[in-house]
DNA sequence: TCTGGGGTCCTAGGACCC
DNA sequence: TCTGGGGTCCTAGGACCC
C-alpha cells in the first residue's frame, strides 16, 4: 500500500513569519514574546532557546537574542493560507494532515504532491515548511519531525519499523517529559527498544490505556484516521496574573473577563454545556480545580461567572494557606449540540444557591444579546465587561488567544 | 525578576442504581 | 443482614498536544 498521507509542519512558524516581516530579522537569533518565549528561530535555537521557555533564561543562553512583539494577525492569515495550499489536493485535511490516496489521478504520486505543497509554501507565502510522508498519521507526524527543517522526508512502506526504531521515544504521540522519564528510568531511550518491551510491562509502567497505545504506536499497528469534522468537547479561557492577591476585588473582575470570552464563544456556536470547571494556580505554581455540574446548559455571562466565582471561593476557602494566586482559569464542557432559545434562558442553576428571578434573567439574556450584536458590528473591543481594568495587566494580546481557540 | 493559552484524554475514587 | 458485581455519572488531578 501506498503511503498516501501528509503531514504538513510550518517551522519555527511564527519566528518565520517575522523574519518574513521585517528583512533585517533573517538570519539573527530571534525569539516571539516577551515574558515567556512564544517561538524561537532556528539560530536562536541553536543557543538552546526553546518555546514555553521564560524569557529572561532565553537572555541568558542567547546574549544576542532579538525579541520581537508578534503579529498575531499574520500569523493567522499565514497559517490558513498554507492549510488551503494543502484543500487545493484534498478535502480530505485533518488539522495539519491531509490523505491524497483519492487525488493521485489528478496530481501525481503523494511525494510530488508533497514537493508541489512545499514549493508553493515557499513562492507564495514566503515561508519554510517540512513535510513527511507516510501510510499513517503517527508516521508521518514523525517523519516531517525528521524532515526538519525546511525539507521532506517519504516513509517507504517497506522499512517503516527500520525507520521508526532507530528514533527515540520523544518523538512520539503521548510521549512527553514524564513518560521519557519513566521509560528512561527502566532504560528505554529509543523507539525500538520500547517495541521490544513486553506490554505488560509497560501497562504496569505507563497505566493500561498509555502502555497499550505506545507499544501499537512502536509497531506502527495505529490505523488511525483523518477526521475532517471534529466538534470540542470544552471551551474555556484563562489568564495569567502574575502574582496577586487572592482577593475578591481581584479575581471578580478577571473571572468576569474569562467568563465573557468563553460564554460569548458558547452562545455565538449555539453550544451551551453543563459543566463548569475552574482552576486555581497559586504562587508556587500548585494548581487547583474545582467543577461543578449542571441540571440545565448555560451560556449566560453573568451566570458562568457568578458561578466560576462561587467555585473560586470554594478553592480559596479549601486553601487558606494560599494568599497569591498566579493563574485563573475557566472552561465549560459537556457542550449540547444544539441550543433552542429556552436553554438560553439562564435558569440552569440546578440548586437553591441562586436561581435569579425569571426577570432577571431575561433581562441578562437581553444584555448578553445586545452585546453580542454590537460586537458583530463593530468588533470585539467595542463594548465588553470588565475589560478596561484588566487592558494593562493582560499578559499576552486577545489576538494570540483567537489564534489557539478551535472551532467549537 | 522563574513558566502563555486552548484544548484532549486517562486515572481513580466515590455516589448511586440495578 | 451481609456480600458481590457491573454500569454510569461526577469530581479532581495529571500528562500531553498544538
Amino acid at each position: 500500500m501506498e503511503p498516501t498521507i501528509l503531514h504538513a509542519d510550518l517551522d519555527a512558524f511564527y519566528a518565520s513569519v517575522e523574519q518574513l516581516l521585517d528583512p533585517a530579522l533573517r538570519g539573527k537569533p530571534i525569539a516571539v514574546g516577551g515574558g515567556v518565549v512564544l517561538a524561537a528561530s532556528y539560530e536562536a535555537r541553536a543557543f538552546g532557546v526553546r518555546g514555553g521557555m521564560p524569557g529572561r533564561r532565553a537572555r541568558e543562553l542567547c546574549p544576542g537574542l532579538i525579541f520581537v512583539g508578534g503579529h498575531f494577525a499574520d500569523y493567522q492569515r499565514l497559517g490558513d493560507a498554507a492549510i488551503k495550499v494543502l484543500d487545493d489536493f484534498t478535502p480530505l485535511v485533518d488539522e495539519a494532515f491531509a490523505d491524497v490516496a483519492g487525488c493521485t489521478h489528478l496530481f501525481g504520486p503523494p511525494a510530488e504532491i508533497a514537493a508541489t505543497v512545499r514549493r508553493r509554501v515557499r513562492a507564495e507565502l514566503g515561508l519554510p515548511i517540512s513535510i513527511g510522508v507516510a501510510r499513517t498519521k503517527h508516521l508521518a507526524k514523525i517523519a516531517s519531525q525528521v524532515a526538519k527543517p525546511d525539507g521532506l522526508v517519504v516513509v517507504d512502506p517497506n522499512t517503516e519499523l527500520a525507520f521508526l526504531h532507530d528514533l527515540p521515544v520523544g518523538l512520539m504521540w503521548g510521549v512527553g517529559p514524564a513518560t521519557k522519564a519513566r521509560l528512561a528510568e527502566i532504560g528505554i531511550e529509543t523507539i525500538g527498544q520500547l517495541a521490544k518491551t513486553h506490554s505488560g510491562a509497560l501497562r504496569r509502567l505507563l497505566g493500561p490505556a498509555t502502555g497499550e497505545k505506545l507499544a501499537s504506536l512502536a509497531w506502527n499497528r495505529d490505523p488511525r484516521k483523518l477526521e475532517t469534522h471534529r466538534r470540542s468537547h470544552s471551551a474555556g479561557a484563562q489568564s495569567a496574573l502574575g502574582r496577586r492577591p487572592a482577593e475578591a476585588r481581584i479575581f471578580g473582575p478577571v473571572l468576569l473577563h474569562l467568563a465573557d470570552r468563553v460564554a460569548s464563544r458558547l452562545r455565538a456556536k449555539s453550544r451551551p454545556g453543563r459543566t463548569v470547571t475552574v482552576r486555581v494556580r497559586f504562587a508556587d505554581l500548585r494548581a487547583v480545580t474545582r467543577s461543578l455540574t449542571l441540571d440545565q446548559p448555560i451560556s449566560a455571562t453573568a451566570m458562568l461567572a457568578e458561578i466560576a466565582e462561587e467555585l473560586v471561593r470554594g478553592v480559596l476557602a479549601a486553601n487558606p494557606r494560599e494568599k497569591t494566586i498566579s493563574l485563573l482559569a475557566i472552561s465549560v464542557s459537556q457542550l449540547e449540540e444544539s441550543a433552542e432559545l429556552q436553554l438560553e434562558l439562564p435558569l440552569g442553576l440546578a440548586d437553591e444557591k441562586q436561581r435569579p428571578g425569571s426577570r432577571q434573567g431575561l433581562a441578562r439574556f437581553g444584555a448578553d444579546r445586545a452585546i453580542d450584536k454590537i460586537r458583530q458590528r463593530f468588533g470585539r473591543e467595542a463594548v465588553g465587561y470588565g475589560a478596561v481594568a484588566l487592558e494593562a495587566r493582560r499578559s499576552v494580546p486577545d489576538a494570540f488567544r483567537e489564534l489557539a481557540e478551535k472551532e467549537l
